[in-house]
DNA sequence: AAACTACTTTACGTTTACGTAAACTTTATC
DNA sequence: GATAAAGTTTACGTAAACGTAAAGTAGTTT
């Protein structure tokens, strides 16, 4: 039901912005498994959810390595293995930690943004009544003289 | 008002879980900016302020180049620059961008792992009913067998 | 048929963020 | 005063994630 069913390697860098090196290299580090025309790469939509999926973990600080240990516990709960399907279990636990972390790390660094950001608007506004003290009435001469 | 002044390399490596070399590599970086009694580092206070920025910046995906940029420009605006001020306020407007793609690539992963772990729980609950099945009225006989 | 265009493999190079070993100094302890 | 403990510099090594030629193939447009 994708709207297509194939892409090309140029397509897909395209699309997310990324070379087609790095499309090649998460080939060979296993995290995508083109089909082949030949020696033609052809990518399933499959794919094209996996480099999403890669793409965002690396924007969340996940190696590769990382990525691709959940993509192929993923495969593997698919199979239906108990051990596996616990594995996985204990693994999204990990994750949701992280994640909990990271929400942290993210909201402190707003709070800290808020007041940097508010102490810059105060430096800014004290450099603004300075400027109106050394040219109280000069203001029009000054701007144009800025050209 | 800190509760302590100065720091050796080993407290901070100690109380943060890094090792000395990353402290070293981050002063040879210049992150940190320690001063020394003889040959030996002696950490204030804001650096053990930057080093836990540094780190946070790490566990947000930021490399020490970008967190070396934010500082320095923190630093300059201290000294009240106009053009620094708006340069730092811009960047702050870029950081507050990258932060909310975060927060959503954060939601997203969330809302993927709670359909993951709900299959697995799903698949796991399967397996159960297929091991009642094999085994109706022999379950005394095959947990001790299994030892 | 010549020239594009898109794709391929092979392979060496690069940056980041440290690890690790060697050899040395300074300070504290027995 | 030896020896351990904590610090130092120097320098080569490494893993991750690609970048960047170089050289070849396959289709297709002029």
């Amino acid at each position: 039901m994708d709207i297509k069913q194939t892409y090309s390697i140029s397509e897909l860098a395209k699309e997310f912005d990324v070379t087609t090196r790095s499309i090649r290299f998460y080939e060979d580090q296993e995290l995508l498994k083109p089909t082949r025309r030949g020696q033609t790469r052809i990518f399933s939509s499959k794919d094209r959810v996996r480099l999403k999926l890669i793409l965002r973990g690396k924007r969340m600080g996940f190696s590769l390595a990382e990525t691709k240990e959940l993509f192929d516990l993923w495969d593997e709960t698919l199979s239906g293995n108990e051990k596996q399907l616990l594995k996985m279990l204990t693994i999204l636990d990990n994750k949701r930690a992280q994640l909990e972390q990271q929400k942290n790390d993210i909201a402190q660094a707003e709070m800290e943004m808020d007041t940097a950001e508010a102490r810059c608007r105060e430096a800014l506004t004290e450099l603004q009544k300075k400027k109106k003290q050394q040219t109280p009435a000069n203001e029009e001469a000054r701007q144009t003289a800025e050209n």
